[in-house]
DNA sequence: AAGGTTGATTGACATTTATCAATCTGCCTT
DNA sequence: AAGGCAGATTGATAAATGTCAATCAACCTT
């Protein structure tokens, strides 16, 4: 039952605006995994075989160096991942797996680079996506550069609050230690940081997280879009 | 005397491939000019209007937040800049200066713009160039987050070593504190990497930098291609 | 309901990194 | 040659962050 994801993969920017037999000659080879939490998909240095798009769950993209781990993004869907070693036919740079049940479909990397080849709607939908990847690292390179890890936590917690339509009260989309990876820092310091943002209104229970008074948050967080919006 | 550069400009990756009226659109709209050291380029958050090409001398690209300043990349001739924002009509997320007196050529964002709708081979090369640019700010995040500062600088040394034909001496292509703020640290916390470092055969007078015996300072190092090699 | 497992939290402590102030050094200018 | 300046280094200290061990809490499974 492929099928009945192609019409969401095909809304993706990535695939819009592709020519209808372009689209169709990705998708001829893909095919469709579902995955328990915690597997394995990717591990970085591997050759890259497949553009990875998840349609539901999530996965989590991780580097590991000296027996020491960290987070750089977690994939949500709908989305790609990976398009960047893809294109380039070079070895992933970063390990993925599942963090929850995951539905995938994998479209073989050499597909990808005909089709990239062969369409320039497609080349210039690479593009913009590329260069929003590009972006969004040089942004977390910031946050990890500039700031410490309160206010890194504090910043993320604006973004998640507005992610949630600006709700007084929302969820933690990841288990903390997770987090904790993501923003550049341990678990023990997370727990450290959330008692820290007490002081501006920030209440947490479990996953779940309330800011008070969000102007006092923001008055301790000073963000900036050129960090903290996910747009630009 | 703008002509003088267009071979060097057409020989990059970017535009050696693409079409000849494509080039000469480029070129057409684009002017010379020339900066003396400490020359402030573009600043964080303003609209891209030029895409950048240093010809000559050596440019930073940096970010600040809350008086705080980080150098993210330093970009050296002949390379572009701000391809991303470009591409994207976005603000740049960088600022930019000239750190010795440099030659740039700029080219209209809009031109860019133009020939990437309208050639599909440079559509690819950006791709290309977009690519490799994500993969090396990855590759950085990478080494800020796995790695301490004194693994940062042991590192760096023997990607410099490298470049430098595996010469057993080289000079440090920045001065020290632009260096530092690359690594991550402060610059007092570089002069005191060093002093560190010295147990395994580094020897440093002023920019000069000699490894006595590199595998020494691999064992500690540990470099990996995933983080460390440049053309991956 | 009991037990087991995993993640979160806390406290004590160690390590890393930053800050501040004081030289030191090399280079430039006059 | 003298002075001045900017960057580099050093030492003392503070702050931030990590580590380790213990405990707690929530959620499974049976």
């Amino acid at each position: 039952m492929l099928e009945r994801d192609f019409p969401e993969i095909r809304a993706l920017p990535l695939f819009a605006g592709i020519a209808a037999d372009s689209f169709e000659a990705l998708m001829r080879g893909a095919y469709l995994q579902t995955f328990p939490p915690q597997i394995d998909l990717i591990r970085e240095g591997d050759p890259s075989d497949f553009l990875h798009v998840v349609t539901e769950g999530a996965v989590e993209m991780f580097a590991s160096w000296s027996g020491r781990d960290t987070v750089i993004q977690t994939v949500r869907p709908v989305s790609t991942f990976i398009l960047a070693a893809t294109i380039r036919d070079a070895p992933y740079l970063m390990s993925a797996r599942t963090i929850s049940r995951s539905r995938l479909v994998l479209i073989p990397s050499q597909d990808v680079r005909d089709v990239f080849e062969a369409d320039p709607a497609f080349a210039r939908a690479v593009v913009m996506d590329l260069a929003q990847c590009y972006r969004s690292v040089v942004k977390h390179t910031k946050d990890l550069k500039l700031r410490n890890s309160i206010e890194r936590l504090a910043n993320y917690l604006l973004r998640q609050r507005k992610a949630a339509g600006d709700a007084a009260a929302f969820q933690l989309p990841v288990e903390k230690r997770r987090l904790a990876a993501f923003l550049g820092m341990t678990p023990e310091n997370l727990s450290r940081a959330f008692r820290s943002l007490e002081a501006y209104g920030v209440v947490t229970d479990g996953a779940s997280v309330r800011i008070n008074d969000p102007s006092d948050l923001v008055g301790f967080a000073r963000p900036t879009p050129l960090i903290d919006d996910g747009d630009l």
